[in-house]
RNA sequence: CGGGGUGUAGCGCAGUUUGGUAGCGCGCUUGGUUCGGGACCAAGAAGUCGCGGGUUCGAAUCCCGCCACUCCGACCA
């Protein structure tokens, strides 16, 4: 089209031109997310909204099945209370935010505001655990926490974000690792099945662990431009915790023990995986599961006689397989189309005069732009079919961007050589020594992501230092 | 927290060098014509020029301070 008109405010920028600016151009032209005037907040529209209840509807689900309750903490933790665990109040005191006022006077002790809340469950835990028939106790709240964090941006890092946050006790140290691993499995669940993103699942080093935690799990995710995306956690407390807060109950063997701690979170930034996993050029790829619209309905000539009438009908019918929107407003039909393009919505059926005289409709999906001219009688039945295929296809994609961007180190050399021509996951052996993990990141830029359950056998010794190999080691560069 | 960039209508920007009535495109409102890939015509509404101070007869423009956003590092979900 040979036209001098100025480009459209609602154009996205190309990701290879600039991934970031294409990141928040979505996170706007999506209608995501916006920002507010408190620094490092965002305001969650109703469209981010709604694929945050999604996910928190699913994510909820699995943790009921497994016999988890919901609670709700205060916001606030007083400041002798969050000095209790030592390495936790280490790690967080950096970048919380206090409150030293109420009202006009001066608090006699400062209260900062929840960065995470193992301090008040453990506080709670000491007063409601008495027995060994207490346990175990499965909780899990919805919140947001906030962290006061140097740079900011939408979803992947706020200054408060909303999260789950599961924390749990219970009577054996194997009690309390498997539901680590179990909830960890829940997040590796939703992410593979639901969300269609593929994840490395494994263990944190030691550097890396969460603060205080004996074992820290993760589930690590690729994005578009190489960069891992840590989407989920699982802590494994041992009983340090219970100890700095003397949670204590009587065994069976009527002698005083500390209960085994967990506690597990996923937050908002996930959307900030959704969209860097998924999308393109043209906005948004969103998975089914957590499509606020899983299909949009688009009239063609909708003026015209009888086809806004079709249109509401089969409207109705869809409802009943699938969450569907009918855009009957002036806007054109090339502006519909690119409009839920950038939304990110699943499928697309567009429905004219030609299709109602043929008993069909097109079906576009998102993913690909494939059409697809459905018999009107069959819409119901080919939905789900073509909602299937959407989460197959953007799953396949993005698992072979990962393949593809995964490569292995046997030495410096060759990791040296990945560190300045690639970005993405580097697979090596590791003599486990924190020394090395330092190395890698000052000589290469890498962090390691995490200890991958599913070992490889990549040689017999550590390629930094040269002594002998205890376990292979997934690094690249994290958001 | 260190280094760079940017703040002018809802969004994207011009105007700042050289001080002199605040502009353009998109969006929005109303009416009409359109409708299978971001339609067109006409008429309209909308701005404490990020905030605070200073210089000046006069500041979006010059000076000082602050704030926010953003990119690149360090830290984190």
């Amino acid at each position: 089209m040979a036209d001098n008109k100025k480009k459209m405010v609602e154009d996205i920028t190309s990701m290879d031109v600039d991934f970031a600016k294409w990141y928040t151009d979505i996170v706007r032209k999506a209608d995501l997310a916006d920002y507010s005037s408190v620094r490092g907040c965002m305001v969650v529209r109703p469209y981010g909204t709604a694929i945050w209840e999604n996910i928190r509807n699913l994510l909820d689900g699995m943790f009921k099945e497994t016999g988890h309750e919901n609670v709700m903490m205060p916001m606030f933790i007083p400041e002798g209370l969050l000095q209790k665990e030592k390495d936790h109040v280490e790690g967080f005191a950096p970048e919380v935010a206090w409150v030293t006022h109420g009202g006009s006077e001066k608090l006699a002790e400062r209260l900062c505001v929840r960065p995470t809340s193992e301090t008040l469950f453990c506080e709670h835990f000491a007063k409601v655990c008495s027995s060994y028939r207490d346990l175990p106790m499965l909780y899990n709240q919805w919140c947001s926490v906030c962290r006061w964090e140097k740079t900011t941006r939408p979803f992947l890092r706020t200054a408060e974000f909303w999260w789950q946050e599961g924390h749990t006790i219970h009577e054996t140290a194997e009690e309390a690792m498997a539901e680590t691993e179990q909830q960890l499995e829940c997040y590796a669940r939703l992410c593979e099945e639901y969300l269609a993103i593929p994840v490395i699942k494994g263990q944190k080093t030691d550097k890396e662990k969460f603060a205080g935690a004996e074992r820290t799990y993760t589930i690590e995710a690729m994005m578009h431009d190489g960069k891992a995306l840590q989407s989920g956690t699982s802590h494994y407390f041992g009983d340090g915790f219970a100890k700095a807060f003397d949670i204590t109950y009587t065994g069976r063997d009527n002698k005083l023990h500390h209960p085994h701690e967990t506690s597990w979170g996923m937050s908002t930034r996930i959307i900030g995986a959704i969209i860097m996993t998924h999308g393109d050029d043209n906005g948004l790829v969103l998975p089914p599961a957590i499509a606020p619209w899983q299909a949009v309905i688009v009239p063609i000539a909708q003026h015209k006689p009888g086809v806004l009438d079709a249109a509401n009908e089969l409207k109705a019918r869809l409802a009943k397989v699938c969450r569907v929107k009918m855009d009957d407003s002036d806007n054109a039909p090339g502006w519909k189309f690119a409009e839920y393009e950038m939304k990110g919505v699943p499928l697309r059926i567009e429905l004219g005069p030609k299709d109602i005289e043929n008993g069909q409709c097109v079906v576009v999906t998102r993913h690909n732009r494939e059409k697809h001219f459905v018999k009107l009688d069959e819409i119901e039945s080919m939905i789900p079919v073509l909602l299937q295929k959407v989460r197959d296809g953007i799953y396949q994609i993005a698992l072979e961007n990962r393949e593809n961007r995964t490569f292995v180190g046997h030495s410096m050399e060759e990791i040296m050589k990945f560190s300045a021509e690639q970005s993405g996951f580097l697979k090596t052996m590791w003599c486990g020594e924190l020394e090395c993990e330092m190395k890698m990141k000052e000589e290469a830029g890498l962090t390691s992501r995490c200890m991958p359950f599913e070992q490889e056998n990549l040689g017999d010794v550590c390629p930094i230092c040269g002594k002998p190999a205890k376990t292979m080691v997934v690094w690249g560069k994290a958001y």
